[in-house]
DNA sequence: TTGTACGCGTTATCAA
DNA sequence: TTGATAACGCGTACAA
């Protein structure tokens, strides 16, 4: 590791420590001469400014984190990423920290620890603020009030939890839910399927209720299936074309191929959140609901430097974000 | 923020900052009583440590980084995730820290600042060591090569560069293709096809030359496809069933997309790397060689806590890791 | 224009 | 068993 510090650069100049420390940040109150004399020693003796010693003294990091329990989809990856980018693009260095132990084999010790671990080290001074992508753990409410206990800046993204006091930034579910229906509406769905879990989280029970309650205004007939076990049956005789939603690509693969048989006679569109890899099969076509991972970084990065600059008010804002587009999926080989 | 320091546990004490400190880390010379007594003072206080000071003293941060450009699939989310998780298994903290911004949507500067911005200042004290999952770009060893000026710890996980010397812990890409293969020609496969593209990375010609090897060691007919335009004309007659080899499930389907005709007359296997998500169509099988992103994940950081700890020695180590299993997937849904 | 001296919050080394 | 003090490396108000 190198060793070279700021003294070891003034005493090679034979100026003082501060006039090197001022002569590197191109201090107009330090002769050009001296800036030069002293950048060239710096460079040629490979001199490292210590981030840490920088820090602690000047108060700040410049450092954000993304603190999340894992990535499991494509559509995360690329939030985190452009949370990087813009993070980046303001002069903040950003890190992301994974929390869940559990998502892939055996769990190594109690998997809660990491995450209280992670927030109390974001309270000690590493960073100035964190944007928190949370899931549907139980304890998650009590672990985040850590940071609003010791008043530490960060927002949600993406999602949020209901007793967690804080600024968000997240897709309009509602606004994605329609716009999904009606595409499937279009490509000539009489009747709609909606696979969501039933469980607490705030994403997925506000695509159930935003599909329940336009349907059942549009007076369109549907089947709810909240558990995987469930068969369903149809509402309308004939083969009428189908409309399935879901939230991500699993969950159609899981449910038809165990319940596929009264589907069979059936024209079949999904309607997905998050993302579709390969062919539609078995539908004929797949809208794909693609959120706004660019505005949705930018808006999550702007509300945690406002929280940042002024401390004391911390005002509980939520920008919801429409989704680009629902993106049209459709066979691309014959077979 | 937390404004509350050591002093003023201390001065609530009535101990010096020196005892305060210690009682804090249950050093035994400090009386048990006193300890209690601090360390009940430093809970109702709410004191937390701040870990810029406590690395800066202690000239280490217990802290590693792994430097990637984007999550681009699961495979790399897992494997970062694996690494994530061993690290805290080991007391240390870990960070991902991304710098491709060119990825997704138009690139804002320099995307090179960026990744040169987070090598500097991983040699600037604010981390021990990094795990370095490198792509394609051409200008990738000039810029890890100030690690290797900065005798900072670093390891390659997944890849390497040739130019940069130092350990890593990546797949044994022999045995990995060879046993695709092996499992493809179980399944019927009489010719083989090899998407594989032409360029330096060392992974991806490795698998071309190792399949290479293999069936003309074997005696199996070949097509290389190394540009995505060329076309495939069967090399043997009649309809024998044909393997596909390739990196990435998407490569398959753009290929195919284009030049699906020649294909149809013959019972399709793919053998791919990484992942595929959904229905094998239209193959009939797809066989997937499942990393073990465990164990690379274990090996890398491994071999970067040895170089932490030895900084002088730097033993230039490759460990390969063998797949899990050649992983079949097959329809689960008839149409 | 440059130098002095102190603060940032800990840990570590003395001495008591 | 505890207390005083010197590091750690850098910024900065103040003095010169």
């Amino acid at each position: 590791m190198n060793k070279i510090t700021l003294i070891d650069v003034a005493r090679f100049c034979h100026v003082d420590i501060s006039t090197a420390s001022r002569a590197l940040r191109s201090d107009p109150r330090v002769k050009s001469k001296t800036q030069e004399l002293v950048k060239k020693a710096a460079n040629r003796l490979g001199y490292r400014p210590n981030l840490l010693a920088k820090s602690l003294a000047g108060g700040k990091t410049n450092t954000l984190w993304v603190i999340l329990p894992s990535i499991d989809s494509i559509v995360d990856a690329k939030l985190v990423h452009e949370i990087s980018r813009y993070a980046n693009s303001l002069d903040y260095s950003l890190f992301a920290a994974f929390h869940d132990s559990e998502e892939f084999g055996v769990s190594k010790g109690n998997p809660i620890d990491h995450y209280v671990k992670i927030v109390d080290s974001a309270c000690q001074g590493l960073v100035d603020g964190a944007i928190v992508l949370p899931r549907r753990f139980a304890d998650d409410s009590d672990i985040l009030n850590t940071f609003v206990k010791n008043e530490f800046p960060f927002v949600f993204v993406d999602n949020y939890l209901e007793g967690v006091p804080t600024s968000v930034a997240m897709t309009d579910q509602k606004q994605a839910t329609e716009s999904l229906i009606q595409h499937c509406l279009q490509a000539g769905a009489k009747e709609f399927i909606l696979l969501f879990g039933n469980d607490t989280n705030p994403v997925e029970s506000r695509r159930l209720t935003s599909s329940r309650d336009y349907l059942i205004r549009q007076r369109i007939p549907f089947t709810e299936i909240c558990e995987i076990q469930k068969t369903w049956k149809p509402k309308k005789k004939g083969s009428p074309a189908l409309a399935v939603l879901g939230s991500s690509q699993a969950i159609f693969h899981t449910y038809l191929a165990e319940h596929f048989s009264p589907f069979l006679q059936h024209k079949l569109v999904f309607g997905v959140f998050d993302e579709w890899i390969g062919e539609p099969s078995p539908a004929q076509k797949v809208f794909v609901g693609i959120q706004n991972s660019e505005k949705l970084a930018k808006e999550a990065v702007d509300l945690l430097i406002k929280k940042i600059q002024r401390k004391n008010k911390s005002p509980k804002e939520i920008k919801r974000i429409p989704l680009v587009e629902c993106r049209a999926i459709l066979p691309s080989i014959r077979c």
